[in-house]
DNA sequence: AAAAAACTCAACCGCTCATTT
DNA sequence: TAAATGAGCGGTTGAGTTTTT
């Protein structure tokens, strides 16, 4: 037995949504915020199913999403990404600011997924001497098709088969947590990145301050540089995590020296292993808007370190200048990565 | 010009995971 | 701790559109 639909489906609408509809739940958001998606049409007044609206509003109505003319750098991207992650959109789609994991899937059937194929197509076609005419059609290279209830067949999407022929795939199965705050810091001259996860207890020998105005802080004594591990010694759930809920602004942190390097864990570009990193470095919410990118207060202390705080009450993101306006994802999965190399998806171009 | 085939993409479905009670 | 609920994800469908025959 199934679970219980999330909503009963009689008396709501289905299918495209209307103009009003849009308007309606544009407005309402607009006023109530997201979230509540279930009880969302009631109030709103929509006679729509609560994950309906929210599908809409994400991939559709949103005001930061961009749509359309996906970009050969962003092409790029998600082909690399997909060699990294696999079918997993939304962590593909949290790479691409304005995209959608929804955007992004179809985008990959319908054009990536159909070069893949005629590249596939073509180097069986170089690798094998069978006349073309002896050779079986793609479709009938994968899994066989699919049957519906009602016994028709269903054709299987490319990539599918694109993933069948391609083994040597290095897909990361990281787990697709939700980060939604995040500080990145970019330490030179060391190059390392350093992430930290906050919203979580600190877990580790520090201890915590209160301010004048109830902001707290966790302060921690600076270890030994030789003492700090490198990403490969922690699992995913090891990740340094700090709450700074509370903070307004970087000038609210009462002493910085007491909150760096310690509190973070430090990730070492040149390290081999580097899967652990992708995956974690993958996971991290790189989906502030390009406003909130302008917005970014660009109040620089000493190391370098500008400071923001995002339209959400409770979320601030540090980051470096480098990080934020020269963040070269490429680069640097292909700095990790010895084989991402440009010949991967040379054949894009023709 | 019409019919058929192929394509696109918004929307739906069923499932899992996270959070709350 | 378990159950209920909310949210999010990836796979799939099918209506509308475009291209081909």
């Amino acid at each position: 037995m199934g679970r219980s639909p999330c909503c009963s489906k009689e008396g709501l609408n289905r299918g495209a949504w209307t103009a009003m509809e849009d308007k309606i739940l544009t407005e309402y958001i607009k006023i109530h915020g997201e979230g509540k998606w279930r009880s969302l049409p009631k109030r709103a007044g929509l006679k729509r199913c609560g994950k309906s609206c929210r599908l809409r509003w994400l991939n559709y109505l949103r005001p930061d999403i961009k749509r359309g003319n996906i970009t050969r750098d962003e092409e790029e991207l998600i082909i690399r990404l997909h060699n990294l992650l696999g079918n997993r959109w939304s962590l593909i789609a949290g790479r691409l600011p304005g995209r959608t994991d929804n955007e992004i899937k179809n985008y990959w059937n319908t054009n990536i997924g159909k070069k893949i194929q005629a590249h596939s197509l073509k180097s069986i076609h170089t690798t094998s001497r069978k006349p073309s005419s002896n050779r079986p059609k793609f479709q009938e290279l994968g899994p066989k098709p699919k049957t519906t209830h009602s016994g028709a067949q269903v054709q299987q999407p490319s990539y599918k088969i694109h993933n069948i022929l391609t083994s040597s795939s290095r897909v990361v199965r990281s787990k697709a947590t939700r980060c939604t705050k995040v500080v990145l810091l970019h330490q030179e001259p060391q190059n390392k990145v350093v992430l930290l996860d906050h919203g979580k207890e600190i877990d580790g020998g520090g201890s915590t301050t209160t301010d004048d105005n109830d902001h707290q802080y966790y302060n921690t004594s600076e270890p030994p540089v030789d003492e700090v591990p490198s990403a490969v010694d922690y699992d995913h759930d090891q990740l340094v995590n700090i709450n700074c809920d509370h903070h307004q602004t970087f000038d609210d942190v009462p002493d910085k020296s007491t909150y760096s390097s310690s509190q973070f864990m430090n990730v070492d570009f040149e390290n081999n292993d580097h899967d652990d990193f992708l995956s974690q470095f993958l996971n991290i919410d790189f989906s502030f808007n390009d406003d909130l990118a302008e917005n970014i207060v660009s109040s620089s202390n000493s190391q370098g370190f500008s400071f923001s705080k995002s339209d959400k009450e409770n979320e601030t993101y540090l980051f470096s200048h480098d990080m934020l306006f020269g963040l070269d994802l490429e680069s640097a999965t292909a700095s990790l990565n010895g084989q991402a190399a440009d010949d991967d998806i040379d054949w894009l171009q023709e």
